[in-house]
DNA sequence: ACCGAAGTTGTATCAC
DNA sequence: GTGATACAACTTCGGT
């Protein structure tokens, strides 16, 4: 049961020159980085979409439109009517329960 | 399998004298109350302190202070802190991950 | 004192040929449709990053690497960031309340 | 108009042994570190009270009930009833503008 | 499959 | 009133 997995076991550290990661060889140091930035994009573009997102709706408050309403409208298109009706069935019951609003 | 949760199923009001369910035992319906109770008091607790705190910031304006500065100063201390904590316990990951200490 | 927002208020459906509510004018009521059809793109967008970022985990996790390891490296990378961002915004607010550079 | 807020003009370093903070008269230096002092304690009461809040729903949730939904009642009886009505008809006459869902 | 933790998103408050 | 910031809620993910 040979183990080559990155962060498993091996020894460490042989001087205190090095002041950390010789646990990982050279190619997984390397293979880490290369991930590290892919994920690092990754999370670069998603900022991206989140700024049009808000620039879409930063418009749409400027002609006018309601930008909360507008985020409910889209979360609610998101959801299945089964879902909703169940809810709101919770609701109205634990509202009864402790005796109305 | 037996099921004493709150909700469960089962139908509803059995009477018309009841304008509430009675879906729920009347020992959850209590307990429904009692917790709604302890939740509203806790968000009281949590108003007084948040009013401590613009309370301590407006008199520190007063005294010619930078509110601003004072909640900037307050934040990075913060972060520092937070940052300190998620490097000890990436480091205890790290050991971890190497099969404990 | 002009109002040409979208909602504003005025009254409904003139006739019952309309499901809908004439609230809107038909401008608005396109220019909603699209506005909803860019967040709804969009969201599509960030769910494809999304998926990208779980795949490059996925990956990284198959070749050994620890996915909460990385996760948390990621995260401190931003934490520093952060708070370089934030120090240097301290600085700013340093000279501005003295009286500018 | 004499200045005598913490924060204003005056001169600086009159040496470099100064790493900083001559701007700021002793008197407001030890002020000012009381400030940070309150305000830091009084995070932790709130932290404190937030803790308290996520343990009476993790009971809660113990017992059986729905914390979402609790969470939706607490919500729901701190609105009034005018704004909630409101936003319902909004939400109507926004689905109904795009066609329905 | 569940549970707890983390991250993300949405909302409200506050200062300008 | 608008933007920033802080708060709270909901969803997702990784682990067990």
């Amino acid at each position: 049961m040979a183990d080559d997995s990155p962060f498993s076991s091996a020894a460490s550290s042989s001087s205190p020159t090095h002041t950390s990661d010789d646990v990982l060889t050279q190619a997984a140091q390397t293979r880490l980085r290369t991930i590290i930035e892919r994920i690092e994009r990754l999370e670069l573009d998603k900022a991206a979409v989140a700024n049009d997102l808000k620039e879409v709706y930063a418009e749409a408050k400027g002609e006018g439109f309601d930008v909360k309403i507008l985020r409910k409208i889209v979360r609610i298109r998101k959801m299945d009517a089964a879902k909703r009706t169940e809810e709101e069935a919770l609701i109205d019951l634990y509202l009864s329960a402790i005796g109305g609003l």
